[in-house]
DNA sequence: TTCCGGATGATACCAAGGTACAATATTCAC
DNA sequence: GTGAATATTGTACCTTGGTATCATCCGGAA
């Protein structure tokens, strides 16, 4: 569920738009499921899953513009390629600020829309890739105990054991035991390695 | 000399809009340095100084576009701000891809050019400050010697004294020496921060 | 109540890190 | 060549970290 083959959104209000890009994709051996709106595209749509959006920017109701805040507002990472006949300047530079993999104008061609559509699958794919290691330490900081991760961040801090143990109202040998643990369901073998995983989570001290 | 006032380059082949330009950034208070041409401005312009760039697109030799590459080539991360009358909306997406800070047409509102101006001067001085403290972590690496960067480059990476010695062909008494010196030299009194040192110059292991 | 995970503490031992002092070898610039 | 910086090794001592074993205390789940 996870290892999906990643998936071309589409969303545009006219029908011969949506089908011909899904025609496109699918004869490109790319996976497409379209949507006729902005509303319809957010209650169908799984985060979760990898591929990329193409949008079109003048629709009825939510325009593509504030469909791209909304889903940053989501926290939705979805790259988006936008396509579009009717756009202006402004338009296309105020996509581009809020993230967007690509701003195309109809006609569009073919080679271009599936160019821009490789690269935008790309980009998801390694957005992915690193946001799947992060998942993978935060999985392991989760198995640990509320005073393991209290010894943790005192040790990424560069504290002795003794000054953790003070901070903490206990003794060193406490720490001590603690720390092993850390170390061991952190799965590393050096302070070096858990301040580095440590580092990718935003933890770098101990407040 | 690195301290110096943020300078706004204006780069047009039309004296009217340069003038216009810097009339508009003086009577803001903000200095203002013109150019005719692409050609005059990479002779001219100081890529220590900081400050952004406001280029037309269409320019008789090398255009914006070309110049913002050219730029880049060079290694220049200065904040471009593009201001022209004749453009499309790929030659905009195309600067903002490039990274360009912002994109107007022209005719441009004075408050439109000076809030852009003052978000790409925002820009370039966080990217200084920034690049200013991987200078002096850089600074200070610089003051190792050979010897001494060998060994931080193997305590980042985790191993022991004894393992480091060995990789290096030595004891593991001189180790300790080399290492007590580079925790001096680095500023650091722990290995936690000296990863994290390490880490923003890219450094993290014994390769 | 019983059992278990979590946190704690004590004791002991060994490995590793840190520091100080002394000394020698090598290299490179003046 | 001379001197300074660098790299190296040795000795000694102390601190810190890591591990092991044993035991206690507490709170929640069975």
């Amino acid at each position: 569920m996870s290892a999906r083959n990643p998936t071309v959104f589409v969303v545009d209000d006219e029908p011969p738009v949506r089908q011909a890009v899904a025609r496109l994709l699918r004869s490109a051996g790319i996976d497409a499921c379209v949507f006729g709106s902005p509303q319809e595209f957010l209650l169908g749509y799984d985060s979760a899953a990898p591929g990329c959006l193409v949008l079109d920017v003048a629709m009825p109701g939510l325009n593509g513009l504030e469909l791209q805040r909304a889903l940053a507002e989501r926290g939705s990472e979805l790259p988006i390629i936008f396509l579009t006949g009717r756009a202006d300047i402004p338009m296309s530079v105020q996509a581009m600020k809020g993230g967007a993999s690509d701003f195309l104008t109809k006609p569009v061609h073919d080679q271009d829309l599936l160019a821009a559509i490789r690269r935008a699958l790309q980009r998801d794919a390694e957005r992915r890739q690193a946001g799947a290691e992060v998942d993978k330490i935060r999985a392991r900081v989760a198995t640990l105990t509320p005073r393991e991760r209290e010894v943790l961040a005192h040790v990424v801090s560069g504290q002795l054991n003794k000054e953790i143990a003070g901070d903490l109202g206990t003794v060193e040998q406490t720490i001590k035991v603690h720390r092993a643990r850390v170390m061991e369901k952190m799965g590393v073998r050096s302070v070096a390695e858990l301040v580095r995983l440590a580092a990718r989570l935003g933890i770098d001290g101990k407040d």
